[in-house]
DNA sequence: AGCAAGAAACAGGCATGATTGTTTTTTCCG
DNA sequence: CGGAAAAAACAATCATGCCTGTTTCTTGCT
């Protein structure tokens, strides 16, 4: 799927008519046809890859025809953008799961997110961040929302950790440190390049080492600045 | 470049004719020709990402017509797979290098393979394992490589640090991690998830933590075993 | 309320463009 | 001259965007 003729003003297909607050039959039966498709063409995309994966697949996958779809959708470069979307607030949702779960303690947010990084979202994710690569139009959507994230991710990990308000910097450098061993270790096993014997002791790692940096914990590591 | 139509007992166009040790000069053109084709393909693939590589790119890059590049390739998939072989030993040379440019302690180890790991061959790699996650024939062709490149890598750096020789589990453990920060961060990067300026400060505590974690150099946290 | 006009949802088909493997033709060197 | 290297031509496949036709729902008018 190119995702190359993305018309800079394309309006949707369809448009959602929240005027009038009348919530028709066919309102709703639009928007429960669009989500079928975002979430069929995630599964493609995890099943087959962001490269193998076209219009008829998407259509197929979510029991519809090729014609329905693009009723909906306009092209398939829409369809696309939507998946993106729909994947960045998974992304929030499921980390703002794992916040709201009760994590007080850096292991369990660890093994949370562990556990959140693993779903199919993230291979969908990765998969689409590494074709934004050599994709304009993909990198054009997806670059907004990675930094989006981040930004999101530190401050609802700041309100987990008050312990860490002294020392900001050391604070992103432990996110940042997370994060990538986190997603490095989720592509490894993905790609093989890693056993998969080694994440648990690779976790009980990243916890000593974010528990080493804790100003709280080790006052005389951090003397007030 | 769907790399599909793999036959399985599918002798090379061009054989390479090592016997009878004549070099003609029509196997040394032809060699040169192959090597030039493959480094074309890594550069397209680094360009263009590895799904938007076409059989008559590689051929511009490489400065050659199609059906010259097909004389020496028999397909497609040939060519590929060639690329990755090339690209296996490319990477093998590089971290040879690093080991044999004399870096006894972990922190230039570190900054070596760092370089290394940013250079286009590596781009080129990922790109292929992630396409090999939904790729059979990519894997088939991948797979026994990177246990291969896990094993050299390995007993490499053991040469490196005899000092670890009475911690073997620690060992991989360190060898692990320091794989899964850098390849991380390089992926993160690369796909914009992680800032620049964050580098720096992740290598150094990456750093801190394989110095933590030396036996040498922390007796205490390893007692004889 | 009832009916007709209009719009939306859906399905299928068509033409274009691109890529692939194969085959044929030309060029060049021993 | 003969064979390999290089180039070009070819046919088949496939995904895409667009267009047409059919069914279902909404709306408005009498």
């Amino acid at each position: 799927m190119p995702l190359a003729a993305m018309k800079p003003g394309a309006k949707p297909a369809v448009r959602p008519r929240a005027e009038t607050a009348g919530v028709t039959h066919q309102s709703l039966k639009s928007a429960q046809t669009r989500a079928r498709v975002i979430e069929a063409t995630i599964r493609c995309i995890v099943k087959y890859g962001y490269a193998n994966t076209t219009t008829p697949q998407i259509a197929a996958e979510a029991g519809l025809s090729r014609g329905a779809m693009l009723h909906h959708f306009e092209n398939g470069a829409a369809v696309t953008k939507a998946a993106i979307v729909e994947l960045h607030e998974k992304r929030l949702r499921a980390f703002r799961r794992a916040v709201d779960a009760g994590a007080p303690d850096s292991t369990t947010l660890i093994q949370t997110y562990w556990r959140q990084i693993q779903r199919p979202a993230f291979v969908a994710f990765h998969e689409l961040a590494l074709a934004a690569r050599t994709n304009p139009d993909l990198a054009r959507i997806l670059q907004p929302l990675q930094v989006d994230f981040r930004e999101r991710f530190n401050a609802q990990a700041v309100l987990l950790f008050p312990q860490w308000q002294s020392d900001p910097v050391g604070f992103k450098l432990a996110m940042t440190l997370s994060q990538t061993v986190l997603e490095g270790m989720a592509i490894n096993v993905l790609t093989g390049a890693m056993e998969e014997t080694m994440v648990e002791p690779m976790l009980g790692l990243l916890d000593e080492k974010i528990r080493a940096m804790n100003p709280a914990l080790n006052p005389a590591l951090h003397p007030a600045q």
